[in-house]
Formats: C-alpha cells, sequence, structure tokens
DNA sequence: ATTATTTTTCAGTAATTATTGAAAATTCGA
DNA sequence: TCGAATTTTCAATAATTACTGAAAAATAAT
C-alpha cells in the first residue's frame, strides 16, 4: 500500500471512531492528520490536506487544543501559526481519559449524591430499585475515579509492568 | 427530592451522558427507565414515561438486546412483551466493554496490521512518522485488549481486591 | 498610524441523524 | 383458518449537528 493512501485510510478510519466516542469526525480526523505529520501544519495545510472550510478548521483545532491533544507552536521568522499533535498514543490515552473524568464522571458522581437523598420509605419496591441503583452507580463510579486518577499518573512502562504481572 | 422528579432527573442526564458516548440519547433514557423500574415494562409503559413513538420504542429497546443489556421477558397468560434491564452495573460495564472491544477494537486493530505494512524507505521522515504512529497504536492496542479480555471474563469482587491493592 | 496578513466569529445553509405514524407482518387464541 | 392483538418496518419529516464563507477582529510589519 503506498503512503498517501494508507494515510487516507487512517484519517478516515480515526474519523469514523471518532463518532462512536461522541467526538466529531472532523476533529477526530485533524487529530489523526496531525499525528501522522512529522512537522506542524498551518490551518491552510489542514484545509488543503482534508478539503475543509478556514472556519472549520478553526474551530475543531481550538476544540483539540481544549482538549489538550494539539499545541500550537511558534515558529521562527514566520507569520503564521503552526499545530502539533501529540504522537505517543499512551499519553494521548491517558489525555482523553483525564479530561472525560474531569468533564462526565465527576459530574455524574455529584448528581448521584443528590439523587441518592431521594424522599420515600425504602420499603417501597419503587423506591429501593431506584435508590440500590443510584447507590451501585455512586459505589462503581467512585472506585473507577480513583483508578482513572492513579492510571493518569502513572507513566507507561510503569502501567504495563504491572498490566503484565497481572493479566498474562 | 421526590421520587417523580429524581427518576426524571437521572433518565434526563443518563440520555444526556449516552450522547458524549456515541450513543442515542433516546437509547440511553429506555436504558435509564429500565434500570430503575423494578418490574418489567411492555412497549406502551415506555412509550408513555417518556413519550415517544411506537417505532421508536422498538427500535432502540432492539438495540438495547443487541447490546446484552436489555431482555425480553415473558409474562404467564400476558400476550405482550415485557422488557428489564440488568441492574448491577458492573455487569452493565463489562457487557458494554465486551461490545465495544468487539465492535472497535478489534477491527482497529486488523486495519492498524494492514496500515503498518505501508511501501517506502523508513529513513523518509513522512513515513517513518506514519508508521511508529500505527506501530504505537498497535502495541497499545495488544496490551488493551489482553487487559479488557481479563477484566470482563473476572468478576467484581476479584477485580475490585486487585484495584484496592493496587491503588489505594 | 497605516496596511497587509492572519485568525476568529457566526448567521445561513447543508448534511446527518433521530423520530413519527401508519401500513405490513407476525403471533397466537378461538 | 380467521381475526384480533401485538410487533416490526420504513418512507416521510423533524430535529439536531456540522460546515461554509465572508465579515470583523486581532496581530504585527513598515
Amino acid at each position: 500500500m503506498k503512503l498517501s493512501e494508507a494515510k487516507q485510510q487512517f484519517i478516515s478510519t480515526w474519523g469514523a471512531m471518532g463518532t462512536h466516542w461522541g467526538i466529531n469526525r472532523t476533529m477526530a480526523q485533524v487529530h489523526a492528520l496531525l499525528m501522522i505529520s512529522p512537522d506542524p501544519l498551518t490551518q491552510d495545510d489542514i484545509m488543503a490536506q482534508l478539503n475543509i472550510s478556514r472556519g472549520n478548521v478553526n474551530m475543531n483545532v481550538r476544540d483539540l487544543i481544549d482538549w489538550g491533544l494539539v499545541d500550537r507552536v511558534l515558529i521562527q521568522g514566520e507569520r503564521k501559526e503552526y499545530f502539533t499533535a501529540e504522537k505517543d498514543i499512551w499519553k494521548v490515552s491517558t489525555q482523553i481519559i483525564k479530561e472525560r473524568k474531569r468533564r462526565e464522571l465527576d459530574p455524574m458522581m455529584k448528581l448521584m449524591d443528590q439523587l441518592s437523598k431521594v424522599d420515600g420509605d425504602k420499603k417501597d419496591r419503587e423506591v429501593k430499585t431506584f435508590v440500590d441503583t443510584i447507590n451501585g452507580i455512586k459505589k462503581f463510579g467512585a472506585h473507577a475515579d480513583s483508578m482513572l486518577d492513579v492510571l493518569v499518573k502513572s507513566d507507561e512502562s510503569w502501567f504495563l509492568s504491572i498490566a503484565l504481572k497481572l493479566f498474562k
């Protein structure tokens, strides 16, 4: 397979995968493009390679920066901004985990705390099932939370050595 | 907070959360409703409680069954079908992990195998960056794959005892 | 301070995805 | 086998989400 074809394939698949993960297709494609580009790219480079508008590039790159997956790079003597992406997939993963925990798990757990204080007799089947489900989620979430914290703070080699001991 | 209000809140938040995870809002809401319902519900129950059409209920319940998160229940002497959801969040999670691994990780890894065989000189920066990125994803995916396999096969108490030892 | 270059914003539009509802198919009791 | 009850399908439509492109804002060189 030729490089250009392989690149296209990768970008397109990474984009499709994004849609299964609540990430919009273009954002995932921009990320894919930057991951396989040896040098930083400009807005115009990205526009040209993905055939999308300037506004679209701008918005998606900004989102990627918010996610901590892409960085602005200043190139000496150049007026334009350049962008580059972290290429180490371990770092990419931990960054995504960190952000999703903050954006999703933390607020969800806060809500569960409130909901577990619902009024009513625990002998009522309706109340009992509700409270049990909520408490199950709370307990599970608390464990997930502390595991993910440690995971995100550890580095890959530490993690893999544990993983291999446990799971091989 | 009253039960009815808490239920609404839970269903609505679980639905919104679904959209961040590539799951459609209604499907997540149906799942939420069934998780907090002590007894199995019919299509009509779900229609009434969530204010959605029969076709919509039918399609989303079918998807949930495909995901292994909801089961049909036959009630003695009743013509209608009833539906119920697994309420143990550990089981729900492992089921989701199992399905996503099969639907997403496995095909992605198959593609990476193909893409890593791209033509061209590894001394070319373009080629090198591409191959390195792909290989990084392959290696990471292989570890994730075997970890998730074990995770899914283990049960909660086993897993938590390991988790506590490691991460507390 | 003026002008050229680059980035950002956002109203309008396009594309995608989800939902309805009625017709068709299926199921099962009589 | 017939017919009522129930489930499924799917074309039409609604709702949502993403994208464009041009105008406005910001930046920096002269």
